[in-house]
DNA sequence: CGAACACTTGATAAAAGTCAAACGACGTGG
DNA sequence: CCACGTCGTTTGACTTTTATCAAGTGTTCG
């Protein structure tokens, strides 16, 4: 374990302490390896853990009772897992791995000491978990107002924005690894028609592919064809209690 | 001001303290009037207040360029509006009042004096801005997966039970206060095919209406139909801090 | 090499949207 | 107190979007 993960998101946002830092690094101590397609925690099963992702990708979702998928949300290597889960006994929704990787789970009674010993760092992740709100409502909007090209547009928009956060190097290029199925069960769309949308705005010369690698070529226009904003640019943290 | 709505609301989850008590009484100290249809606050405007409701209904929404509306979230007495503002200096939605109603706006800065001085309230609301994540996900996998029929009748089963946290009297039947064209914004249907499945719902025997009021008249097949979850029930309030 | 698995394409169907018009309730001003 | 205008609901005819079904093409990995 060189860093942790977490700790180094969250000084994007506010220098630490450094028992604020250790804190945090706790919260990482119990590294576990996950495969592709493993399932972390099913909806309705007992919640005891939550999570933070060193590596790989994941995501949560939920399963309708005729068998449609909805994916609700995707994690990235510094996302914290499990929001949702603080205010149920019971996993509101399940938990998979999308890629191998590395996650961290710990013990949801942690967060009680964090919040007792370090309340500025409980409030830091109140206000990140609001960014996440906030960028779950623009995808309520998508799927009840936009076309599927928008639609479209928007999530491929919001998954490289949410990439750069973490990773400096990331330009206009960043690698999708979803299939068209799970990309369709994220935005509401059948696999057959997100090939036909994705292949349309290769077609309109704003994105190319090559092997699950996306390019965005033209990014203005797709914000425009999105309605996409940048939920992880411009925070606000400057009312958080100092240290 | 006979009491604090936001505390009553909060003691239904956990003891308050009178100190406690007495911190949630005063973000309510400046009651303001609203009418119908009157907008309390602009996307994209600074944002320096949040809200609690006393009475009345409001909304959180978003405008699209072409002028379609989405509704984000509907607001009733004793919730509090603008847990997403707290991370953004822009508001990212606009909130207009739905009927006449008195709301209290409080500076976003007392926040901060609660996290330090009453973490434990702090984390509560943390807890509860999570059932509101899971509501808003739960209408996603509706907009993103279910029919018109089953989006209604989840909506409707979603206000009902959310009616029913606050007010012990009510049985199956409500007044819905939302024109059509309301509930279509807010699930994501044109108001013509609102209509023609809030019809439909009728003649299948599943709700009734007179004059603005629903009556959920088996309200274990809307559940079914609608793949709904009751979440403001069954909440996991133990690992809090204690007083 | 072959079996999954993912992607692509075409034909057709279903769901929801659009446009237009009529109806009804309600509140306001003459 | 009534007429009228506004706003919301209802209904019908038609269009568009997206889903469904089915089959074929790569591609990757044991």
């Amino acid at each position: 374990m060189t860093e942790s993960c977490f700790a180094a998101r969250l000084k994007k946002y506010m220098a630490l302490t450094p028992g604020e830092e250790a804190a945090l690094h706790r919260l990482e101590e119990n590294p576990r390896h996950v495969r592709k397609g493993q399932i972390i925690q099913r909806e309705k099963d007992l919640v005891t853990e939550l999570f933070v992702v060193s590596t790989g990708r994941m995501m949560s979702y939920v399963i309708l009772p005729d068998g449609q998928r909805q994916i609700l949300r995707l994690y990235f290597p510094g996302d914290f897992i499990g929001s949702a889960s603080t205010a149920y006994a019971k996993a509101p929704e399940s938990l998979a791995a999308l890629t191998d990787g590395v996650i961290c789970p710990f013990d949801k009674h942690s967060l009680r000491r964090l919040i007792e010993e370090y309340p500025r760092v409980a409030a830091l992740m109140f206000v990140l978990s609001q960014t996440e709100r906030v960028a779950l409502t623009d995808r309520l909007t998508s799927l009840g107002r936009a076309s599927a090209k928008a639609r479209l547009a928007a999530f491929l928009l919001d998954i490289i924005d949410r990439l750069r956060v973490a990773d400096d190097n990331i330009r206009d290029s960043f690698d999708l690894r979803l299939t068209q199925e799970e990309i369709g069960d994220a935005v509401g769309l059948t696999s057959v028609h997100v090939n036909r949308m994705i292949r349309q705005l290769e077609q309109d010369g704003l994105i190319s592919r090559s092997n699950g690698a996306i390019t965005l070529l033209d990014e203005a226009r797709l914000q425009e064809i999105g309605h996409y904003t940048n939920r992880y640019d411009d925070l606000d943290m400057d009312w958080l209690p100092t240290a």
